[in-house]
DNA sequence: GTAGGGTTAG
């Protein structure tokens, strides 16, 4: 993979380490200012006589990564390997690194295979780079496991930056506890924590709501004399809004402004979209309005905040306004802006516009995500537009986005809804061949779908076999059940259910109740059906207004009875009642 | 000389 010298083009073969220049010339670096700028100049280096030395190109190999062009980083690397020049354990570091960004910490590992085989010797910061490589692909056991054989075979005395990076991976896999023994353990092998480190911990203590316990570690940090930083503010920030303590977040703003901390782009995308999810549209633009008054300005992960709140709203102009005013402002919108507006369209019934966004994002060069698909197939399927539905789930499944459980619970239910049994069954059998029907819910779609759709016999089979699949019936799949039960007319068992369902631990709810009150109804057992809604109400559930509706059909020939009456008083919903007067 | 740890959105 690696050619040496003697496979050099002819005009590239020159003497590297002479490639310093004699006269101070400017950095050409500093001219670097996007990712063209780069590719320009790697180009120019490729050309230039004699070849710039391996110093040179690590460096804008660096300033690439920097820019989070990880993929261009690799492709230019791969190209420095295919024409022969020279890698170093530093460049050799920065193309690890790009691997582990997207997650392929085997091509990271076969790649110090090399970094071996060439000589060189990793050092700390290639170790630390694969550790939180493992992490970053979920795998933090394998990441520790690294740590602990670096300072076991001592190929290695970690630093605080090794340190910190374990840390990470150890809270972001819901370690944190581990994480803090691990801070106690650093000062014993004489290696002080520090502000990052602390802060590492206190972000992930406040994403996990533990807002008293990361204040300890607030206090102990600056009782050993580290100062906050705007990450430290940003975090309780952040913790304070998922907890919904505007009064605190407040607090903790003007307390950050106090200390001479200024508030950053992250801080205020943080605030606009805590705003936009309470729905106080109005505050989140005044964010925005703030943040650029700073000087600082909104990004795309701003814009699309403000976008997904009024698509939740369904103001879809609104939400279109701001699109305009992120483009107008050289702002480009990602996938993650088209899912919300996408979102938004499909959920205001205008598919239509929701698909021409999904054309025209790709136009633009934006792919749409497993979010875009199951947005759009989910809400084709409940528009009964099933082939084009089923043209979407394959077309992801080309493109390599594999669906998740979202995607198949849509496609079941749409195919269900669509009384496309044969083949939402034979949907539920592959998934149960690949393992893939730990979820109750498909199940329940399944149960409900067929005995809907005259296949009782089924959706009982289905239903006993579940012990079998261990898998466990919930609430959701009872209720389900008993009103298949009482479709088919089979209202014993239905009051059996209710009582079984009870004794396996899933309480009923105000659906079930619901549910079998109506179907006693339908079914002219007006007696029984009454019994099931005095018991519904002793337990604190209120008929929904479907129910009452059926009951209030009953009145004339239930005459007086008391409890009825009360009943109709207490619950009924104020239109029905008039409603059915009118009637 | 150059490489490594922390913050935002479905």
């Amino acid at each position: 993979m690696y050619r040496t010298t003697t496979s050099l083009p002819h005009h590239l073969q020159h003497n590297y380490s002479s490639s310093r220049p004699h006269t101070p010339n400017p950095d050409p670096l500093d001219n670097v200012h996007n990712l063209d700028d780069a590719l320009n100049l790697f180009d120019k280096m490729l050309h230039r006589i004699p070849v710039p030395s391996v110093y040179h190109f690590t460096r804008l190999l660096d300033v690439i990564t920097k820019m989070n062009h990880y993929h261009s980083a690799l492709v230019l690397f791969n190209k420095m390997c295919f024409l022969g020049i020279p890698v170093n354990h530093y460049t050799m570091t920065i193309a690890i690194n790009c691997y582990c960004h997207f997650n392929l910490p085997g091509f990271a590992f076969s790649l110090l295979g090399s970094f071996f085989k060439r000589g060189y010797t990793p050092a700390l910061p290639t170790f630390t780079v694969l550790i939180r490589g493992l992490a970053l692909a979920d795998r933090t056991p394998d990441a520790v496991n690294l740590f602990r054989k670096l300072i076991r075979d001592k190929i290695c005395a970690p630093d605080g930056i090794m340190f910190g990076t374990v840390v990470d991976g150890l809270c972001k896999a819901g370690q944190t506890m581990r994480a803090i023994r691990l801070i106690k353990l650093m000062e014993q092998v004489n290696c002080k924590p520090d502000a990052i480190i602390y802060n590492i911990i206190i972000a992930n203590l406040c994403k996990d709501r533990l807002i008293d316990k990361a204040l300890d570690l607030f206090s102990e940090m600056i009782g050993k004399g580290f100062a906050p930083d705007v990450f430290t503010y940003t975090s309780f920030i952040q913790g304070l809004c998922n907890l919904r303590r505007w009064d605190d977040v407040v607090k903790k703003f003007e307390e950050m402004g106090a200390s001479g901390i200024s508030p950053n782009v992250y801080t205020f995308n943080i605030l606009v979209d805590a705003y936009c999810k309470e729905g106080k549209m109005g505050d989140a633009e005044f964010m925005l309005h703030s943040m650029t008054a700073r000087g600082i300005s909104p990004n795309v992960v701003t814009y699309t905040a403000l976008i997904d709140g009024y698509c939740f709203q369904r103001k879809m102009d609104k939400a279109m306004d701001w699109y305009s005013n992120m483009n107008d402002n050289k702002v480009f919108p990602n996938t993650f802006t088209y899912n919300s507006l996408i979102n938004g369209y499909c959920k205001s019934k205008k598919l239509d516009a929701a698909l021409n966004l999904f054309r025209f994002m790709q136009s633009k060069g934006v792919k749409p995500d497993i979010v875009t698909y199951n947005t759009l197939i989910y809400t084709l399927y409940r528009m009964g537009k099933c082939p084009l539905a089923l043209e979407l789930y394959n077309e992801m499944q080309a493109r390599g986005i594999m669906p998740d459980t979202f995607t198949y619970t849509a496609v079941l239910n749409g195919l269900c809804q669509n009384n496309h049994i044969d083949e939402a069954m034979s949907l539920l059998h592959m998934l149960e061949n690949r393992g893939l029907n730990s979820d109750i819910q498909i199940y329940t779609i399944i149960i409900d779908g067929t005995s809907k759709h005259g296949d009782f016999d089924s959706a009982r089979a289905i239903f006993k076999d579940l012990p079998l699949k261990g898998v466990k019936p919930n609430v959701h799949t009872y209720t389900v059940f008993i009103n298949g039960l009482c479709l088919n007319r089979q209202f014993e068992e239905a009051k059996e259910y209710l009582v079984k369902m009870e004794q396996d631990g899933c309480l009923p709810s105000s659906v079930t109740y619901n549910v079998i009150a109506q179907g006693f109804f339908k079914g002219n057992k007006c007696d029984e059906a009454v019994k099931i809604l005095k018991e519904m109400v002793e337990k604190g559930f209120t008929p929904d207004s479907s129910t009452f509706k059926l009951l209030l059909d009953q009145l004339p020939s239930e005459g007086q009875d008391s409890t009825l009456m009360d009943m109709i008083q207490n619950f009924a919903p104020r239109d029905m009642i008039v409603s059915n007067a009118n009637s």
